[in-house]
Order: structure tokens, then C-alpha cells, then sequence
RNA sequence: GCUCCUAUCGUCUAGUCUGGUCCAGGACGCCAGGUUCUCAUCCUGGUAACCCGGGUUCGAAUCCCGGUGGGAGCACCA
């Protein structure tokens, strides 16, 4: 299928809601909306749908706007960047609005409708009952817009609906989508939809199509959830004298669409705060990587049609492909994302990775802690966070992996018995490890030289009669990394001093 | 209820247009083994799918028809 681009003409945009925090969905959609105008170097607008007053909230458009910028889904255009078709929030653009709902009242393809939202409820239900579809045609829709004006002045309140064609009655609309193909529609069940509130307050139907028009969008990629309103926006943006018509009669749009398909939850719906974490910010918490999550969530819907799997941001504009997008809902795995995430994070310079790790330190108390006790370095840090770097999944895990290294470790006596060992073994065992740490090693710098010696020492012997109550001295875990490793980075003072805890646990 | 979208391992997917190289490939997960005091990393192996039923054809995951399943949408929300 031809993807209608214009050598640096794209244009795509993202036109969130701030009625809530960045959503994973929004994010995806905004994803894809990047890399395809990235991969034909057009321009990624930004667009704040605050239509809604009720609902919107500053807090939330900040959110989006940071969690974007977090992901690094930077806008060329946008409330904050700018751009030659400013402003870029709804609740400012209503001139524009005001102008193109009076036009279509004028001319007769808009009416006041003066139901009450119970008048309609009641009607709904009624057609429900009867098992027809769900639509309103409305009573009002051939009322001289004097008539209308006049009822409206005496006080009764009004909402302004499109006048669906009903010539020809039951009109097939068709419009190519570059992911489907040709999806079809008829007028006959659209009703005569709302399309404004006031002439100051456009509902989105008709906000979206007039600012993705007088901000020149070439390509409309969204969520597959939208697929039903397209006839709607298409009819208006017809109304308004902005489509022209192809070879079989179909309405044709100065822009392209592409439905993306839902990301969805466990159990196949769509995903929604009961599957659990659904907004950006809230996998930032947990110590996601932005560049991790960014891969993982280019991948799922699309895929590259190779093996590959771990992309830079620059591979995935490259390699972007909207005809390789699915069409059916993707499951968000987040046991792959958790994968993925530590190979990123497997993949980070130590210097970089302590940054990142610090603020998941100091909330679980553990930098703070040491800072008046002993000097905690840099090097410190990064020592410890080599140790920890395969193993880890998510930033925020840190703090419990690595608390024995910035104060005493909390475990219970029954913790140091290595398979079947009784206390009197354990003690013997500890003994001997503090034995072998005094009088053998002489400093605790290396770790090929400390566990040479310790293997020297063992000999013949199970290595776990000395060595996992040692390390459980070190650690207080059952899982960790090896204890020479431990023992080089906590010194031979420290590294005794927990032999020596961990010896009057048992004797009491 | 109505409308629309959709269908390959548990999950993300390759293969479908241009039928044979696919008793279906990769990745995550899971299982087993190796390295190992433990855990992780790393390495090796394994597990597991073409929604169903017809047809076309020498041959179908791939083409046609009919079912079924799943999802979304039906606001004075976006």
C-alpha cells in the first residue's frame, strides 16, 4: 500500500487527554507516531486535548509532557517546544473552533439539539430493548436556525449535533487505513452525533479533525479504538470542504490513517489500571530504564521481521516499519520488559548506572546511613554495582541486594547451617574462615588471591561447610554474590567484624 | 443488542501478498544440564502453536467459502 509520503513532508502527532497520567497505551501510540516521522524526517507535533474542563488537569498535562520527554519521544512541535501552527493546547484554539461550528451551522450541516441528556438516556434504552442500534436521529435536526436561536435565547439549553446524510439513506463509507487495508462504515447508524457543547466548546469529533487540519497532519496513527469514530471525523472534515472524493466515490482525507492495534492486559482486554501498573511514571518508579522501555514497547505490535530484539533508538527509526505493524492486541509481557530491562541495564557504563541507582539508594535509607559513618565514594559505589549488575532487573532492587554493604545485615542464626549442619559446626565453620582471613590472607585486595587461598585451605573438602556461612556472615542472604568478591570490596575489618556477629548469634 | 476490528507456541512474533525449501523459525518464560557454596550472568539442550469445518490443488499456516473464539466502539469523555 502507498504510504502517501512526502519527502520531509510528514507530519504526525500525539493528542493525549489530560485527564490522567501518561498512559502506557499513549505512550505506545506516541512511540510509533516518532518513529515514523523520524524515519521520513518529518516533524512529531504534540497536541493537548483539554476540551474537557471538567476532566483536565495541569497536573496531568505536565505528567505526559515529562513522561515523554523522559522516554525520549521529543516533540518538534508542541505546548512546550512551539511551532508555526501554535498554540498547541485546545482550550486555546476555540476561535478557530467557533469559526468552522458556526460554518456548518450556517450551511445547514449542524443543528441545535435541545433533548436532556435523560430524554436521550431514556431513548437509548428504548432502542436497546428493541434490540435496534444505538443511535439518535435527532427531532431537531430541521429546525431553522432562527427557530433554534430564538428557543435558545428564552434560556433552553443546547448541544450542537451533526446533520448525518440521509441521502442516500444508508451511505457506505469506506477509507484506507495503511495497517487494515479498506475498512467500511454506513451512515445509517452514526445518528446526528454531538459535535460541540457551545460554539466555544467543540467535543473531540470535531475538535481533532479541525486542528489535524490547520496543523497540516499528514498521517493520523492511533489506537485501534478509534476505529469508529473515523466516519465521524471523516463526514465532518467533508463538511468542511477539506476532502476530495477518489475513483469509486470514497471520501478521501488530506491525511493517512494507521489503527494500531490495543496493547492489552493478562486476560486479553485492554489494558486498564486493574492489570496493574498502567502509566509511564509509574514503571519509571520501579527502576525501568527509558530506553529499555521504549525498545520494548516499539516491539510490541511491530517487529523488524529479524532476530534482532535490542535496538538504540537511532536502529528503531531506521528500521520503523508501519506496514509490519499487527493487527490484532498485543499482550504487554512484562516478564520479557523485565528482561529486556536488565539487559540495559547489563549494558550500562558503572559510572552511569550509579547515577541512576543513587535515588533508589537514598530512599531506601541505605547512602544516607553510611554517609555520616564512613565515607561512602563514588568507587565505592560502583564496586558494589559491578557485583550487582547481572543480576539486576530493575533499579529499585538495589537497595535490598546491596544493604550489606552500607550497614549490618538482619538474618536469623538458622540461616548459617549449610545443609545439615548443627550449631557446633556452624561456629567451627566461622572460626575457621576468621582463621584463614587473619593468618593466611594478607590483605583482602584481590579476589583471585582470596579465594585461591580459601581454596587451598578447603582442600578436598565440601566448600560449603566454610563457605556459605561465610557468606551469610557477610550478607545475611541466602542468595548473593561469592564472598570473595564481597570480601574484597568490604575489607578485611569489616569482612571480620560480620564473622564476628555472626559468631555471637550463635553463642548468644 | 448493534457496528467494526481481529485470529501461528503460555507471551511477543517470523512465515501468509508471490501455495512446496515449514512434520513451522526466533525471543521471553518454563524445564534439564554445564560452570558454581548460593543466586545471577554465561554456555548447551528441551518444552510448546498454524481456532474449527468444508472446498480448490499433486501439495495449504499460506487461496476460497462457512462457522467459532477474542477484542473494541456505540456520551453533552477523549
Amino acid at each position: 500500500m502507498p504510504l502517501f509520503i512526502k519527502p520531509g513532508g510528514v507530519r504526525c502527532r500525539i493528542a493525549p487527554s489530560p485527564t490522567g497520567n501518561l498512559h502506557i497505551g499513549t505512550a505506545r501510540a506516541a512511540l510509533f507516531n516518532y518513529l515514523f516521522a523520524k524515519k521520513y524526517g518529518g516533524k512529531f507535533i504534540l497536541r493537548i486535548e483539554d476540551t474537557d474542563i471538567e476532566r483536565s488537569d495541569k497536573v496531568f498535562e505536565k505528567n505526559i509532557l515529562e513522561g515523554l520527554q523522559w522516554l525520549g519521544i521529543n516533540a518538534d512541535e508542541g505546548p512546550e517546544a512551539g511551532g508555526p501552527h501554535a498554540p498547541y493546547r485546545q482550550s486555546e484554539r476555540t476561535a478557530s473552533y467557533k469559526k468552522y461550528i458556526k460554518k456548518l451551522l450556517d450551511e445547514g450541516r449542524a443543528f441545535y439539539c435541545f433533548h436532556s441528556e435523560q430524554e436521550l438516556k431514556f431513548e437509548a434504552k428504548e432502542q436497546m430493548s428493541m434490540k435496534l442500534p444505538l443511535f439518535h436521529l435527532c427531532s431537531f435536526r430541521d429546525m431553522p436556525q432562527s427557530e433554534a436561536e430564538t428557543k435558545k435565547a428564552a434560556g433552553q439549553s443546547a448541544i450542537i449535533r451533526f446533520k448525518i446524510p440521509t441521502e442516500p439513506s444508508n451511505h457506505q463509507i469506506t477509507f484506507q487505513d495503511l495497517i487494515r487495508n479498506q475498512v467500511h462504515f454506513f451512515t445509517g447508524l452514526l445518528g446526528d452525533f454531538s459535535i460541540a457543547k457551545n460554539l466555544e466548546t467543540p467535543l473531540y469529533n470535531f475538535a481533532v479533525v479541525v486542528d489535524d487540519h490547520e496543523m497540516a497532519i499528514t498521517h493520523v496513527i492511533r489506537g485501534e479504538d478509534h476505529i469508529p469514530n473515523t466516519p465521524k471525523q471523516l463526514l465532518i472534515a467533508e463538511a468542511l470542504g477539506w476532502t476530495t472524493t477518489n475513483e469509486f466515490g470514497d471520501i478521501v482525507p488530506p491525511w493517512r490513517y494507521a489503527h494500531l492495534p490495543l496493547i492489552l492486559g493478562p486476560d486479553c482486554s485492554k489494558l486498564s489500571k486493574r492489570h496493574g501498573a498502567t502509566s509511564v511514571d509509574e514503571y519509571r518508579e520501579q527502576g525501568y530504564l527509558p530506553e529499555a522501555l521504549f525498545n520494548f514497547m516499539a516491539l510490541v505490535g511491530w517487529n523488524p521481521g529479524t532476530d534482532k530484539e535490542i535496538f538504540t533508538k537511532e536502529e528503531l527509526i531506521q528500521e520503523f516499519s508501519i506496514e509490519n505493524v499487527q493487527k490484532a492486541g498485543a499482550i504487554f509481557d512484562i516478564q520479557k520488559l523485565d528482561w529486556m530491562n536488565g539487559e540495559y541495564i547489563r549494558r550500562k557504563p558503572l559510572s552511569e548506572l550509579a547515577e541512576l541507582t543513587m535515588p533508589f539508594l537514598k530512599e531506601s535509607g541505605l547512602l544516607q546511613i553510611t554517609n555520616h559513618k564512613s565515607q561512602i565514594t563514588n568507587d565505592y559505589l560502583k564496586k558494589v554495582l559491578a557485583l550487582e549488575q547481572p543480576r539486576l532487573k530493575k533499579l529499585s532492587e538495589i537497595g535490598e541486594r546491596t544493604d550489606y554493604f552500607f550497614r549490618a545485615p538482619a538474618y536469623n542464626k538458622g540461616l548459617l547451617r549449610w545443609k545439615d549442619m548443627n550449631d557446633e559446626k556452624v561456629l567451627a565453620a566461622l572460626k575457621r574462615a576468621e582463621e584463614i582471613i587473619k593468618l593466611k590472607v594478607k590483605s583482602l585486595k584481590s579476589k583471585i588471591e582470596i579465594e585461591k587461598i580459601f581454596l587451598e585451605e578447603i582442600g578436598e573438602g565440601d566448600k560449603g561447610e566454610i563457605l556459605w556461612p561465610l557468606r551469610v556472615a557477610l550478607t545475611g542472604k541466602k542468595a548473593s554474590p561469592s564472598p570473595f568478591e564481597i570480601m574484597e570490596i568490604l575489607g578485611k575489618e569489616e569482612s571480620l567484624k560480620k564473622l564476628k556477629t555472626a559468631t555471637r548469634k550463635i553463642t548468644g
